[in-house]
DNA sequence: TATGAATGAGTTTTCATTCAT
DNA sequence: GATGAATGAAAACTCATTCAT
């Protein structure tokens, strides 16, 4: 359950590997013990998980997914009883991981703009690292069995509570202004999450991807002068 | 087709009577002309929205549509053929109008930070009238048949134009400095976006609404005095 | 709905022809209303109720209660929205019709043992006319949907009720004795409703049929001095 | 495997326990030898003669059936080969045993009506404590694998038998008249028989179990008197 | 002997779509 | 133009049974 701490956040640009690592990350944890359970297991989890991003839920039939994961249809089944139950198994077993501490560690000596710029970049490398979970949130939000509500507001709680953790480190080294850390929060989230789904999802790429720190950075210098209005007009 | 218009970026709070009105707007605006052959087609085109919406496009089922619309199933195949081409139809439909030309008019006397949180509550209020299609859109991309993509992207491009020319208009009065506009566009939307998504979407209401303009004012502000940096620093 | 009336507890023995016409009996009402929906839902219930009496409710698949009936299994469904429904229908469709009064003005001029004879004959000979139906509540009953207990008991109430009905005339003309009629109404259906089950359902001929009427005399005889004691003894 | 024999058909009432302890008698009998073996045997056997009556051969499915006997569901493929054969083993397992001459000698000095209500009253005494082998016996005679047919009618025969012998010994007393002997045997099993399935099987409590004897009686009576009639009228 | 894992064949049911009127 | 009836294709899910240990 421990998988993909390692590569979540770390500096760097993601690439292809990691995304296909995602998904199956029992392997590198268990190459002593290759349990053949697990690893059918597993196999299924990431087939949904990749088949439910592309087609959507109901899209994703239960043969295509067997198909894909190379088991019998039956023995999806035997696994989790149910495409629903499915659904949600691979929603959590999928689900983030709290990385905001250690990223706190890591800009802690970094000058404030860097900081933060490394933490969107860092927070859109985990989107896309994790796209097909949130792909899945998206599309099937709607349809919203109260287990999906729950597993998205946690994660979206976490995010949260990690960019004001963030941001009050920042204003306690005296680098940002002093303003409603939730809002701030809300804010920030709002500009990075939309760059991710923009870029990611909808697959408008309206700037190179060389240039992706270039943006962050733009947008970062904005948000980060406008919270230290406060500071500044002192 | 032009249905909406009038209710849409005016002043003043959206009521629920304009969200229930926008699913059929053909009545108020044909009263003169009761075509029943019309009539069925957009009481088609209004279920078919509504329950696309709300169960998404595969489990919304044509039978359903059809008898949300009070016509057969049939019928519903005489006029669209098939049930891809009733989403396509539906979205653009009820696809935005363009609303900036006359907003950038209402807003051209207002002081800058007034006239960017109108600017702001006003893109909610429209994104919230047209909250059924948003939804589809969110909902769909990913299956995406290439019809979909194309009035999406044209939804954003539309937007983006919006925005540029809203800070145009207002640097040139000289009261908001010089930056990438094209950038600022992006992260004003996905600030104003991400709200809608999160307070309406997804239900998750943090801030009571009767709070919403001061929220928006906040985020306006920080974004204000984030892009005027340049300005004032000289 | 009518149907089978004409032919059930008519005098004479109960022929092949008559078994086979009672499974579609509206072609021989309806001869000049040819309703193809009627009929579609009519080929459908008769092979149903011949499917589940032969294999059993759960082991007679819809498939082949379709391809039985000539329409697809989708129309099946169409007609009677479940395998569940379905059952319920067949049970009620072709459920008796109350005969007895009929029969009691037929016998009413016979000796008593003619008499007592020939209603033991017509009910065996019903039974056997809805033998599908018969077998398949024997079958079910235990799996017993409350529908179906509903059903069934009020089939055995009216059976009762009509010989008590029968054997109270007898009483009036003078020919049988003084005796509690509902245990003798049990006694009588018990001992035909047996002999039934035994010739038609297990298949035990222990008797050659030809000598039918000489085993229900002689349980009629038993019957009937063994209700007669009363009178007698005076 | 002759379990039960003790407890069938012997005076006082049938208790619950005994109707309990019928289904898993080997624990009783074979104390001193606790075969671990025959012990899995004897529970699947018990598990499924219990679910084979309650929703029937096809519904009742091996997985429960083992989950019920508390053993995996490929024991009991490795004790029973397959299904069909398993409701073979339990129809034989669970057979009745050859009780009527145990009963003759009981019933050897009693007054003629009260042996008669004695037999009728352990005769239904003995289908009760079966009830689930009668169970699946009526429901699946239809489906009839041969196998069924043979022990059913084996049944059926040691009973006729069974009631045979015992008027034969009644007429040798005098105490019953001079009648067809089988006819009597089949109207007696068909009374009784009709009784037990409407009390239990059907749970068509018309009378007030207290009443049960009383009821019995009547039936005697009646049959007794009609019986006897050859010998009154010389 | 006992079992956990895996499966092929089949079940009921749903859906978009066509036909005939 | 509108519809009731009919359908082929596919969906989720179940079941008895086998394999490997």
């Amino acid at each position: 359950m421990l998988h993909c701490i390692h590569s979540v956040f770390l500096p760097g640009n993601v690439s292809k590997r990691l995304l296909i690592t995602c998904c199956e990350p029992a392997f590198e944890l268990n190459v002593g013990i290759p349990d053949p359970v697990q690893d059918t297991r597993e196999r299924i989890l990431s087939a949904a998980l990749k088949l439910f991003a592309e087609k959507g839920y109901v899209s994703a039939c239960t043969k295509d997914i067997a198909r894909s994961a190379g088991v019998a249809e039956v023995t999806l089944f035997r696994h989790f009883t149910s495409k629903d139950r499915l659904l949600e198994e691979v929603l959590s077993h999928f689900t983030f991981v709290s990385v905001m501490p250690q990223l706190l560690k890591e800009i802690a000596d970094l000058p404030c703009e860097e900081a933060l710029t490394i933490l969107a970049g860092r927070f859109i490398d985990y989107l896309i690292l994790r796209k097909d979970w949130v792909s899945i949130m998206q599309a099937e939000m709607q349809r919203a069995p109260d287990k999906l509500f729950t597993v998205y507001h946690a994660f979206l709680d976490e995010l949260f509570g990690g960019f004001v953790a963030c941001f009050r480190q920042l204003q306690r080294r005296g680098c940002m202004g002093d303003f409603d850390l939730e809002l701030g929060a809300r804010m920030f989230h709002g500009i990075c999450f939309n760059y991710f789904t923009q870029e990611e999802l909808l697959g408008r790429k309206n700037y190179k991807s060389a240039d992706r720190d270039l943006v962050l950075r733009g947008f970062v210098r904005i948000f980060l002068y406008g919270t230290s209005r406060n500071r500044r007009s002192e």
